[in-house]
Order: C-alpha cells, then structure tokens, then sequence
DNA sequence: ATTTGTGAATATTTTCACAGCG
DNA sequence: CGCTGTGAAAATATTCACAAAT
C-alpha cells in the first residue's frame, strides 16, 4: 500500500493483516481511556462498541496478537494497553521531523496525540527565513538549510511533509537521502521513494469527496429523481453524453486558472 | 464503513466498490493535473502511474463506470475528468461547515483542494467569543450559538469537524441535528451518529502509529534482532511476560497524567 | 453463565491474462 | 499492433457460529 514496488507479500513478517494493524490505534485509544477511568477490564463487546468496530472483528483482530482475554472474562485493560503498544513499537521513542510549519505544520506540532504516544517532535522546519528560530508550539522553527544535520544528529526515521505540494517531492527526497525511512505526507501529491521506504498519504480533500459521493447517493434516493442533479443510475456504457464535453474534444476545454494542482496549502 | 448499523449491503447503488470510490479523487487529481498540461489522453498505464496504482487496478476501476476508454489509444483525459466528477457528484455546489477554527481549522479553511473541487466553505464556525468576528483565510468566524441558524441557510449537508476531542461529539450531534448528513472528524474520538448519517474520520496520530508499525519491522529485519527492542516474533500465547504490566494487576498501573483522552488538539 | 479464540463460510478486493476492438 | 474491458483466479478481509475455557 506504500512499499515502493512488488517486494514482499505486503503483509508478510509474523503476519498481522494489515487491516487489523490499521485498527490497532483504534484499540488503543479507546483502551487507554478506559485506563485512565482506571477501569480493569473489558469485554471485547464493550470495547468494540468504544473502538467503533463490531466484536467479531476485534476478537479475531487480537487473536492475531496471541491470546490475550480471558474467557467468560474478557480482557485486562492495562496488560492490553502494553502489549498493542508494543506491537506498535509505542514503547520505543521515535523522533519526528515535520517539515512546513503553515497552519497544518503548527496544527500538527501542537497535537497532543503525537507526544501522548511514543513520538517526540525533535524539530520543525520550513524554508522560510522569516520563520526561523520562531518557537511555534514552544519548539523553535529550523531553516531547511540544516534538515540533513538535523536529521542525523536527531536520529529521525520518520519525516512529516505538510508544505505546498509543489516542493513536497524534493522535501521528500532529501528526506530520504537524509536518512528517513517512513513519511507521513499531508501534500495533495504522490510522491515515489525508493524500495523500503513506506509512504502514508493523509489528503483533506480526498476525504470530502468520498463523502460528497456517498452524500450525492442519498440524495438522488431520497425520492426517486433530483431537479438538477443526475438520477441514481447514468447506465454504463456512456447513455448521458449531450451535457459532457464531446467525447474527444481535443479543442480549449474549460477549467479557469484554478484548476487544483499547485493547490495552495498553507507552508 | 460509516453508515449505523446493518442497514443496506454497503457497496450497494449502481454498486461502485468502496474501494473503488476511494481512489477516483486520486485518479481525479491526476487527470486534473494533465489537464491543465493539456495533455489530451492518456493510457492505463500512464495514468495508473501518475496516481500511484497499478494499471489492471485502474481499469477495473473505470469499468464499474462505463467503457470510458478507446482501446488501441486509451482515456481521454477530459472526458473522464468530466465522467469521473460527476460521479463523484463534485458537479455541484457542496457548502461546507467547518467547527473549530484553531490552526487545524484554520489550515482547513485556506486549504485549495477544497475551493477546487466542489467545495465551498460555507461558514467557520467556533465557540471562542473571542474569535467571532475575525476572518481566517477571508471568512469571518461566526459564534457556535448560530451553528444551527447557519446550516439552516446555506443548506449545508457537509460539516468538518476540528474542536478538541471533549466536544466534538456535542458539536456532532448539533450538526446532525441541524440536517448535517456527512461527516468528515479530525478530532481523535468515534463519534456516534443515527442510521444515515456518514461519519469519515482523518485522525493524524493513527497514520504515525502505522508508520512506526512498519518501521519497527524494519529495524528489527535489518540484522536478525535488536538491542533493546523486541526481536522480530514475540510467540503467540504470552511468551512474552516479564516486562509487561503483571496481567490482571488491578493496583495502580502507570501511565502519567498525560494518558491521551482529552487530546489537546487546537481548538 | 459468560466470553474468548478460531475454524469455516462469505464477501470484498486485487491481480492475472487474454479476447476483442479500434 | 496496442490498449481497453473483463471474466476467472488468487489474495484479503469480514462475519458467523460454536467449542473450549474459566
């Protein structure tokens, strides 16, 4: 899903599907607020009702981590918290770069949620002069000049990219020459990295429109047919041409100088 | 994925894949930018490429579209960036809500990507007095109290949400109350909804706990085992006990006043 | 009595590979 | 030819349902 190319079984190592690795977080949380109610255990009902998944999933979600409940019990909340940890390599300290301090960068700098978990924010940096030496969540801003230094002297494997998405390729580049080896990239780009890289892409706007389609369908449902918008089911095999531009219509074509690539995000 | 309970099959309409819907903005995006090159067709494999996938995924993709391709020379890029939007439903107008205007908010309201698409925020709406009335990214901050007044309006369908985690499910049920119908919670919590209501979530610990998953594995590869780390398989069935929190210890258990619950995310 | 852990059944997604069309 | 569109195969993921454990 982010490797570089055909390599590995993508879920390979000791096997934890990567669909339950994706839930593990979501275990967590809701595991560690129930620590701090300092409640002792859980059922695995109780806590996939807080996770927000169904119970079947969950049990068999843990069962790939060996067997931690109890029967007729359920699961010791504490020793739980530790061991999804652990798997997620949480009880290491893994430093972080976050490159592009913008309103996302300091969003991103101020979350609590990275330093609640093993991550330390080791430096920000952006390309700005002017915001150089800033503190911004009390951790001074760094010139990109120095990334390279910084990433070494900090030891830093995982890099956070929330400049413009123009620059984010070369951001991601001397990353990686630098020594990063995981990225997590809020630019609206598709970056490509060596084998043995792993990329994770967080994009704002891919969200609303999965939810525009879903919102689209309720609303054509609704009652039979919408005034304006297109009824449910444009049958395949092109039956709503007219109002399309004409099938290979090499000529101007629409779209103003908005389009959407060098997207403006906040650097 | 989002929807309330047992409820309808899901991937059920026309029967687009979920999978599949999420990757069309991708696709989207990528014929976007060609556009703008005025590139005027493109095959599978070009494409694919550009969006980061692979071609017979692609294909597969557009085919629960229609036959939007010319075998022999491939898409044409304005045909199908027109196909592919409406679809999607970015065709039209979607006023968009967004609660909570810290720098997260704040990062939101100036992001492009959403003014691009169909999006159009609507109102910033967030509980802080102090804040109403200021204009971030040229819209005035409007006070929380109006929140319903607002939605009424504009009718707005789309709401994001990016208050601290404590409030986010009051600000929700507002929201749905008000006639919100979709979703998008960037505060860390799960948030209940009624059957209908579609609830996406970007929550940017969860993607860097991932990361640090995958790392973890590497580091542990890279030269058979590590020094003060876990080796690479901790055998199923708790073979793995004399560091960990003494299973079904129910005293005190660590974990410091900074837990993680009531993440401090900008509000 | 409960509640876990898990095989087996089902559903979904990805990939292969090639017939068919331009 | 070259490239799409798609059945069929393979791989993943989810759900069912119940035996086993406390």
């Amino acid at each position: 899903m982010a490797t570089g190319r055909t390599h590995r079984p993508a879920t390979r190592s000791r096997g934890i599907p990567e669909a339950t690795v994706a839930r593990l977080p979501l275990y967590l949380r809701a595991l560690t607020a129930l620590s701090e109610r300092s409640v002792p255990t859980v059922s695995s009902e109780e806590l996939a009702a807080a996770a927000g998944v169904n119970s079947a999933k969950l049990r068999k979600d843990f069962s790939y981590l060996g067997s931690y409940g109890t029967r007729g019990v359920g699961y010791d909340v504490e020793y739980l918290v530790y061991q999804i940890s652990r798997e997620l390599g949480l009880t290491q300290d893994w430093p972080v770069v976050i490159v592009g301090i913008g309103n996302l960068g300091a969003a991103l700098a101020g979350y609590g949620g990275f330093a609640s978990r093993g991550f330390r924010v080791a430096a920000l940096i952006d390309a700005d002069p002017a915001m150089t030496g800033k503190p911004v969540a009390g951790i001074p801003v760094q010139h990109s000049d120095d990334l390279e230094k910084i990433i070494a002297e900090d030891g830093v494997s995982i890099g956070v990219i929330a400049t413009p998405a123009g620059v984010a390729q070369q951001v991601c580049d001397r990353l990686v020459a630098a020594g990063v080896t995981s990225i997590l990239n809020f630019a609206p780009t598709v970056l490509s990295v060596p084998d043995g890289v792993d990329v994770r892409k967080v994009d704002l706007s891919i969200e609303l429109q999965i939810l525009a389609f879903h919102e689209q369908r309720k609303a054509g449902e609704e009652a039979g047919a919408e005034p304006g918008a297109l009824p449910s089911a444009p049958a395949p095999y092109a039956a709503t041409e007219g109002d399309a531009p004409a099938r290979g219509g090499k000529g101007g074509g629409r779209k103003g100088p908005d389009g959407d690539a060098p997207a403006v995000m906040p650097a």
